[in-house]
RNA sequence: UGGGGGAUAGUUUAAUGGUAGAACAGCGGACUCUGACUCCGUUAGUCUAGGUUCGAAUCCUAGUCCCCCAGCCA
């Protein structure tokens, strides 16, 4: 076996690594160069996670590495915070470019050259034409375009234009460069590209070293032959755009001959994964930010407590094609369920508290009891938990009128405390309304630690904290932000689940839980994955829910 | 009515002329100091119609349906 092959039995196989196993197999190519590109104008999202994960992951299958360029040539829409965001984002979820940062901005001299190398080769002219002359004179999908005025233009005169356009002697809009490739193409992208636009904007990068600007199209390919990248790899749109990455290639002299391939961007439901739509939502305060915990964003999964494992993990588990497709959201979660099973501790968290009274329980006094972090890893060790005459035990832990398959706590049932002792529900206390405020049970002592010495079983097994010891906490619990699996991306500020944000206050931790440290991913059995929000303070504790347990009683409780 | 792509269980994918396989979801069961995890079982698929071939998801022909493109965005 050579390196090269057992990588696909890890990674899985696909068409893109299918193709460069063949290239270096044919010698097309010795070694590969992939780069991740993204425009500085916004946050990276899960999608970008996908195009992460396969540009670096097939980089480091194959030997070779991944650049981290930032494709920014539109100065109005980009800003130095989102380039500081991405390299952030890309760090962690675990990918290292090396030395190989670099900024298609750094390229402008070069591409500068280039353009007019296509002026002095009659393949690229200035045009005074409007902007909307200019759409006007594209014809439609089925009409051709007509040639401009100024397509004929001398090749002194070009440059002459070109040279001021530079220099700032013309306002925004006023020319632009265009190639001269074919008004009739079938393919609107070769009608004419326009190259450079005239932008007297300040540069993240440059500032106001230039005022005009190349297009995507003119600095890509190029940006790509220059750091020597094998496989382009970007998204189904850019498709049609192939034919004139490669017309560039083949009229400049460019060091190195790099070929672009396409697969199918990401999808998943009650999602949207659009630039536009994200910073909308972040613009409008529609959410608290581009890191708010509902948020695709890898800032704001990051924040909700999402391992970037798991994010690894699902970019693994869905693939790469080139067919449209819609991911199920339960992909992601299970993703997600499946990192943090294995990796966090376990705790115990009262969300919606019951007061319960132990009246066996000797008044004043309370105990040390031990309690395992992870079932499945003795080395994550044990912990004491305080155990007392009072507790709180969740409300949906008890059952005033319990159904056949209900089998918690109800007026004469006996149940498992975790780890402590069996109990057994004696009486209900009301209030005036009727509701139910307060449980008394008894204890068998016998059962210290969770075991009866004379074997009886009990049904159920319920989490607590001590009244006296457990520590008051916010938790936010999360939904999907969208309340359809398809949301319209046209209409997305009503499609928004009113349910996104639940916020419960009042809640009790077991005291360790105030140590864990921000971002921190821990169970509160039974319940769920959790972990310290920023936004909380010393005696002000603030969890997020990460993602529920698999809940498989609310299926049985909703079917009756 | 132009050009470029794509169709395999409910979903995401594999099979590269030789037994259509997996994961997620679903359903049933076992286990359990988390109604979790784990384990076992199970439902379910090649867009259609022809053709080539001993043999077709795969090759050929003709259709059907879906997506993208008319920014001086990327």
């Amino acid at each position: 076996m050579t390196a090269v092959e057992p990588v696909a039995t890890e990674t899985g196989r696909d068409f893109i690594r299918d193709i460069i196993q063949a290239d270096l197999a044919s010698g097309r190519h010795t070694g590969v160069v992939t780069r991740f590109p993204p425009e500085p104008n916004g946050y990276l999202h899960i999608g970008h996670a996908k195009s992460i994960c396969l540009n670096f992951g097939v980089a480091a299958e194959f030997g070779g590495r991944c650049h981290l360029r930032f494709d920014d040539t539109n100065p109005v829409k980009e800003e130095q915070e989102y380039i500081d965001s991405i390299e952030r984002d890309v760090r962690w979820l675990g990918f290292d470019w090396g030395p190989h940062l670099y900024y298609a901005s750094g390229y402008f001299e070069q591409l500068y050259d280039w353009a007019e190398h296509l002026i002095h080769a009659g393949k690229a002219y200035v045009d005074d034409q409007s902007q909307e002359e200019i759409r006007a004179t594209r014809g439609t999908l089925t009409e051709p375009g007509t040639n401009s005025p100024f397509r004929d233009r001398s090749v002194d005169e070009n440059l002459d234009l070109f040279r001021r356009m530079r220099a700032g002697e013309f306002p925004n809009g006023a020319r632009v460069l265009r190639a001269k490739i074919d008004m009739a193409s079938g393919n609107i992208n070769l009608r004419d590209p326009v190259l450079y636009r005239i932008l007297h904007a300040h540069h993240p990068r440059t500032g106001n070293a230039w005022c005009i600007y190349p297009s995507y199209d003119f600095a890509h390919g190029q940006s790509d032959a220059i750091e020597g990248i094998t496989h382009s790899i970007c998204t189904l749109e850019f498709e049609d755009h192939r034919p004139l990455y490669d017309w560039f290639i083949d009229n400049l002299p460019v060091p190195s001959r790099p070929r672009q391939y396409e697969f199918a961007r990401l999808n998943i439901t009650y999602t949207v994964l659009s630039k536009r739509v994200l910073t909308t939502l972040v613009r409008d305060k529609l959410v608290s930010g581009w890191d708010d915990p509902r948020m695709p964003t890898i800032a704001g999964l990051r924040r909700r407590g999402v391992p970037a494992e798991a994010l690894r993990e699902f970019a693994k588990r869905i693939g790469v094609a080139k067919a449209n497709s819609v991911v199920d959201m339960g992909m992601f979660e299970f993703s997600v369920r499946e990192v943090l099973n294995r990796t966090a501790e376990r705790r115990m968290a009262v969300l919606r508290p019951l007061k319960v009274v132990i009246e066996n329980y000797p008044e004043g006094q309370s105990e040390a009891l031990e309690a395992v972090n992870h079932p499945d890893d003795p080395a994550a060790g044990t912990r004491t938990l305080t155990f007392g005459r009072e507790i709180y035990v969740e409300r949906d832990d008890f059952m005033e009128n319990p159904t056949s398959k209900f089998y918690r706590l109800a007026v004469g049932r006996e149940v498992r405390l975790r780890w402590a002792y069996f109990i057994t529900c004696r009486e209900v206390v009301k209030d005036a309304a009727g509701e139910v405020v307060e449980l008394r049970c008894t204890y068998d002592p016998q059962t210290r630690g969770g075991n009866a010495p004379d074997g009886r079983k009990v049904k159920a097994t319920i989490h607590w904290v001590s009244a006296a010891d457990s520590v008051p906490a916010e938790v936010r619990v999360y939904n999907h932000l969208f309340k359809n699996a398809a949301p319209n991306p046209a209409d997305f500020a009503n499609e928004i689940n009113p349910q996104s944000l639940e916020v419960l206050t009042g809640c009790r931790l077991e005291p360790a839980l105030a140590d864990v440290p921000v971002g921190q991913a821990v169970q509160f059995e039974r319940q769920g994955y959790f972990c310290p929000d920023p936004d909380q303070r010393p005696g002000a504790l603030v969890f997020n829910r990460t993602i529920g347990l698999r809940d498989t009683w609310a299926k049985v409780a909703a079917g009756g």
